[in-house]
DNA sequence: GACCAGGCACATC
DNA sequence: GATGTGCATGGT
């Protein structure tokens, strides 16, 4: 049943939001990077961020390798946390530059040791990993995020007090082990969340008939 | 001014 | 293992 469900969410909002496009980055570095930087922080302000690293000649492993964390936290300052993220952007570098060169050199791992090794990198946690995995690297890896958690327990998928392993583990099981599928459902969940599933009930207005924040909210 | 944003580590019980 | 707190900019 859940299955049904869960397509038939997928469905409704591919059709009303279409694809999103996911991720917005040009280079698997970039991904990565993103994947950091956007910590707790809308995307707004991580193009920014993205956009002075770029505009510094700095979106590279090597780039950011060889940057002191003081230059760092200062180009990445638009994203917030600067401080703290440059620290963890640094940790994953060094870890990346070190070990394996750049992210070509990731190919030859199997995703659960991947996930294993960035989730040892300071500053790296689930989301994080879980986001380089699908969308820098295209492992099959479905990503789980708040709204995610937010959306599938308002709507009677799952219960509201999931960890992020059985969240992660009512998709991946529930659905065919597709990148492209992982790719798009979890873009098309952050779309939602972002307009319309908010931590404070502002539901009952909620323009969109038809689709499941409407089905089903239990809010 | 309040609230929110594509988390995470760490201290403490 | 569960809970509380710091981290910070920028948009609504």
């Amino acid at each position: 049943m859940t299955s049904e469900q869960l397509m038939e969410m997928y469905d409704l909002m591919l059709e009303r939001f279409g694809p999103q496009g996911w991720w917005p980055g040009e280079t698997p570095f970039e991904v990565a990077v993103g994947a950091v930087l956007t910590q707790n922080t809308s995307w707004a302000n991580v193009e920014k961020a993205i956009g002075n690293l770029k505009a510094a000649g700095r979106l590279s492993a090597e780039g950011i390798h060889d940057l002191e964390r003081e230059e760092l936290a200062a180009l990445i300052r638009p994203a917030g946390y600067f401080n703290v993220k440059a620290k963890r952007l640094k940790n994953l570098v060094d870890w990346l530059v070190e070990n394996y060169g750049d992210m070509d050199g990731l190919e030859g791992l199997s995703t659960y040791q991947l996930r294993e090794e960035l989730l040892g990198v300071n500053g790296v946690g689930r989301e994080t990993a879980d986001s380089i995995l699908l969308y820098a690297l295209s492992r099959e890896i479905f990503v789980v995020d708040a709204y995610t958690g937010r959306i599938a327990s308002r709507h009677g998928l799952i219960d509201a007090e999931a960890d992020y392993e059985q969240l992660r583990g009512l998709f991946e099981s529930n659905l065919p082990t597709d990148v492209q599928l992982y790719n798009e459902y979890h873009a098309l969940l952050v779309r939602v969340g972002n307009e319309f599933c908010k931590p404070r009930p502002k539901c009952e207005r909620c323009p969109l008939v038809g689709l499941p924040h409407e089905i089903e909210c239990q809010y």
